[in-house]
DNA sequence: CTGAAAGCGCTTACAG
DNA sequence: CTGAAAGCGCTTACAG
């Protein structure tokens, strides 16, 4: 492959006066620009990024680790990151822990060791020694989805708490009293905040939330299945259950079908986090909506901030409630927080429906 | 960040020490291999893989470019690509085209530009003409998925001729004679040949494919959805729609929806590409299954052979049809190439049932 | 077993 | 406007 060597030989100049012409450096004449430019064009020539960056010190590379890719959501962040990434000059790698502590660790010390510019992080779990390390390091870092509290790092996240309210309030209307919830792992901040914020929630409506309606899970589908079996082997079994991913919600559907039961007849579903499946699942179902592609926006924003030195900015954008009918019927078109179920489809563009988002300087 | 010289003042060796320990080279004294590792320890050292990189003239990361990210087919496949390169000692970066031939440019320049050592495509358009570039300039490729004819390139795929004509046969065994296809882009070898293999069984059944029931995709969810307007706005609309991939069947389902249509009762659906939800939508979708860990797997390994100088092996994997009620009743009992429903969702590991798949070396 | 030195392909003060 | 030279952080013959 051609080096600048080659190209300043084929010009007839120096390699400074090429790296210049690259590097659009004002002062070169129009006669060298011209002659490089010729030369680069004959060879074939392409600038060697991995010498650009140890010259440098800088990659113009974002590390991205999330917690699963194979999680719609994730995917999707994924996707409007890379986009975002893009249009401000950077690349993106992503890292997939897989719902995986060690495997977290692994990208995070890959990344760095690529000397990527920023870091993008999903904690898959909180504890994870490396990812403080790489945060104390002083290596450019947000914190995106999940977090890890008392570390001084943004955070770009949506904030469920209302919709969760919505939510429950919507099952209370429709009757239902023995809510049950399939929980994150408490590892995760994401993982404790659904269950708390619905368990006020049900406070608010003077309902408790026992134990046996607590299902441990860890995002993933397998558990959203043990956690419903759980729950149906009961001898008073949850009228609702509330799987705080999409994932889990997966599970629950063909625990429920493995049981022979229907929703929402025999038992009811919603999930947080709504994807377009959900809409032509048997029956479409309730789900809180995250601005995905806002927040993956605003991430990479956060991230470009916090490299180029300017003040960051820790982000938090409202989930929302979409009723559909696995809950029970009747209550959708009094639920004013439901949208009106256009065509949603991956690849159609989002409409910027989350105009309200607080935002706080760090 | 500390760097080698660091390390080697605070062990009192010199660099070519302290790199020589990091290398296990075994001509180390075990006192300075000590020395060297306190040090490394005590610094926090870890290497930087950029200047590694320059040195050495390999980056032991590999490039994936796929034609869509949120296509669950992709992901997955990404995953294990991902999985399968780790184990080897390699990192992937991930292009995404978006089923966008400039966008697929981008990628493989980028990558290209940061000196991967090779590159995994799926190309969303078969003209590019950078893909054909790096095939010629000397980059380890590999084709996975789709390929590009004529170009000698190792391709690792799945032949879904056999499935498709056991979809037929099953179609025709439950009454249907007006069959419908929705194809993806002529770019495509996939998107070709799908439809191919379609108009082939069906002539074995005498029966003709004429142009109205080909619908022109482009993987995309959003195509799917306005092939599916035009065969229902047509005098004699097809008894059952075959979208070839399942982001085209996600759009088709949102049309049939659209019109107050049932499936199977008024249309039949049936697609390429099996993935977790289609056992749960309404109803579940008779679809065509690719072996995806294996091909990854497989795609992998071609492309490591060809790094390190090993003769490639192209290989075909065969897909299978997986028959559920989407095309009508009565036929799922019968049809031996459908497997049992096990519980199917992402997270379990997947059954090894492909065993037999043809290898030939190119 | 060890170190001094060259060199990978760039960028960028510095001097002219 | 231009080029010679230093240097980014490594690895690896070469000589001892």
């Amino acid at each position: 492959m051609a080096s600048i060597k080659d190209v300043a030989a084929e010009a007839g100049v120096s390699v400074a006066t090429v790296s210049r012409v690259l590097n659009s450096h004002p002062s070169v004449s129009p006669g060298a620009r011209a002659r490089v430019l010729a030369a680069v064009d004959t060879l074939g020539y392409r600038p060697n990024a991995v010498a650009r960056s140890l010259r440098t010190d800088q990659t113009r590379t974002l590390g991205l680790v999330i917690s699963d890719v194979l999680n719609p959501y994730f995917t999707e962040l994924a996707r409007f990151v890379e986009e975002e990434a893009r249009a401000l000059g950077y690349s993106v790698i992503i890292g997939n822990a897989d719902e995986r502590p060690e495997l977290q660790d692994h990208h995070v010390r890959t990344l760095l060791d690529r000397r990527i510019d920023g870091l993008l992080v999903s904690p898959a779990d909180g504890r994870s020694p490396l990812t403080l390390d790489a945060a104390r390091s002083g290596t450019p870092m947000v914190f995106v989805d999940r977090w890890v509290p008392g570390v001084d790092v943004p955070v770009v996240r949506s904030d469920g708490r209302q919709a969760i309210r919505d939510l429950v309030g919507h099952l209370h209307r429709l009757g239902h009293r023995r809510l049950a919830i399939i929980a994150g792992p408490a590892a995760t901040t994401t993982g404790r905040e659904r269950v708390d914020a619905f368990r006020d929630a049900l406070r608010e409506h003077g309902l408790p939330l026992i134990d046996a309606y607590i299902g441990q899970g860890d995002f993933q589908a397998e558990s959203g299945r043990r956690a419903t079996e759980a729950f149906l082997a009961l001898a008073e079994p949850p009228e609702v259950v509330f799987a705080t991913d999409n994932l889990m919600a997966l599970g629950a559907l063909d625990a429920i079908r493995g049981h022979g039961l229907r929703v929402p007849r025999d038992i009811g579903l919603a999930a947080f986090d709504d994807i377009p499946w959900f809409l032509h699942t048997d029956p479409p179902i309730t789900a809180i909506s995250q601005p995905t592609a806002e927040l993956a926006r605003a991430a990479v924003r956060a991230l470009a901030d916090v490299i180029e030195g300017r003040p960051p900015s820790s982000v938090s954008l409202p989930a929302r409630l979409v009723v559909r009918r696995s809950c029970g019927e009747g209550g959708a078109h009094a639920e004013s927080a439901g949208r009106p179920e256009a065509p949603d489809v991956p690849g159609t563009p989002e409409t910027p429906d989350h105009p309200a988002s607080q935002r706080s300087n760090l």
